[in-house]
DNA sequence: CGCGATTTGTGCACGCCTTCACAAGCGAAT
DNA sequence: ATTCGCTTGTGAAGGCGTGCACAAATCGCG
């Protein structure tokens, strides 16, 4: 399930505000989803929970990053260290979730040999070499569009198997390769259609009337735990 | 539908590309997804096809940005400029794509001050005023996780009725304010349990056996054209 | 003018995901 | 030891999205 890893952040933050266990109605307050939906998900992946008590925090976290494989911190080769790969490149978050970035990769001869955050940036001609070095299944490729098919094949190449693609195009990849793609003008794009239905909704009501995106079970939540603690991990990208 | 904006990036691509039309087929194929799917979604906004001959691209560009509410250049307030805030002020994909970084903001008094892109960053006290001088419907939110629940909480005050969320938490906002999330860990999270799903799949086939994050319609699909067009507008954040 | 090739638009069925509601189970208090 | 309150785990119903398959419609060509 896809929402493994939001439970795993909302459960790190409870263990961290002191809590040895929490009912499934709480954890699904601070993960913003519905309370049987959350049983359900957990059920999949056997019975941690006791009836009456909740679940264990930290039995929780412990099984959670076993299906979700972070017992082993895998490695990342980020492609193109521009605008956006800089930012990634020193992105805590990744750290402190189970995530090593083991090469800092371009294509451009000037970008080559600049140090971020204490690595090297290295050519991709030297994927090959790189990928011996170190068993690297997870890809990242924040290039223009244009290279991002190129990276992806020469990725794909030297045996990576999972790819997030940050350019705003569509990858082809051979069956067994997973690619995930975040496109951050078309998350724009979508609140733009809300606006859009919102305003237009006062003089033609019922026209595109679909849910929001937000889940119903945080409409209406006010801060729904998890977010405004004291002294958060303060692990975003930001400032 | 939440698919819009991938067609649109598709047929600005085969727009430029020449094509006067396009098949259901093509502009599927194009954009990743099932060619059914693609009809279905298109006739939800009208009937913009000929049959025997296909759509009409230009048309269908105008229709589809129309519904997305992209006749309008949406103003954009972007605060956290840290280190995904630089990048995000920095990312000319906004612009291309409907969307105008109107204001830049922090609430680092260090951050404030520093002109990024022909912008510069003002202290989030400032919000109140900056909402006065240009209408922003459209807030992202760039900051530790500490602080997004309080920034979010700024925004909708002063009128914000859609947020973009890249801290790693979850916003409550009252209803009638749109909230999409990205978090980049979650998406690395994802890939590792599919990871772990491959690798443990040899020895327990059968276990977790869930579909993939691809499209059966571009499974095994090589190069589904846009993305490896000539010269693309390369409008990547990255490199 | 008619016919065939091609492509859109859509009825229908299937399957997944979500949600409700409740029985089963656990702990605490008496 | 028993009862009571609370919480999990799950059966069942409902809704929604997906994809197939086909009828309707349009163009080109003879």
């Amino acid at each position: 399930m896809a929402r493994l890893p939001e439970y795993l952040r909302a459960l790190h933050n409870l263990a961290e505000s002191g809590h040895d266990t929490v009912s499934s109605e709480g954890l699904a307050a601070a993960a913003g989803v519905n309370s049987a939906k959350l049983r359900k998900d957990l059920s999949h992946l056997g019975s941690y929970g006791t009836r009456g008590v909740g679940y264990d925090v930290d039995l929780l976290i412990e099984q959670i990053e076993y299906v979700l494989g972070l017992t082993q911190r895998r490695a990342v080769a980020l492609v193109g260290v521009g605008n956006l790969g800089h930012a990634l490149a020193g992105y805590a978050g990744f750290a402190s979730r189970g995530f090593r970035i083991a090469a800092l990769i371009d294509a451009d001869p000037a970008q080559v040999g600049e140090e971020i955050n204490g690595l090297v940036v290295r050519h991709i001609d030297e994927l090959e070499q790189i990928a011996s070095e170190e068993s690297i299944a997870i890809g990242v490729i924040a290039t223009p569009a244009a290279a991002a098919q190129g990276v992806a094949d020469q990725l794909v190449a030297v045996g990576v198997t999972s790819i997030l693609n940050f350019a705003p195009c569509v990858l082809g990849v051979p069956e067994g390769v997973d690619v995930r793609k975040v496109d951050l003008a078309i998350e724009l794009q979508i609140l733009s259609f809300h606006e859009h239905r919102k305003a237009s909704l006062t003089a033609l009501p019922g026209v595109f009337a679909g849910t929001g995106t937000e889940d119903a079970a945080a409409k209406g939540l006010r801060r729904p735990a998890g977010g405004t603690k004291p002294a958060g991990t303060a692990e975003a990208v930001g400032s």
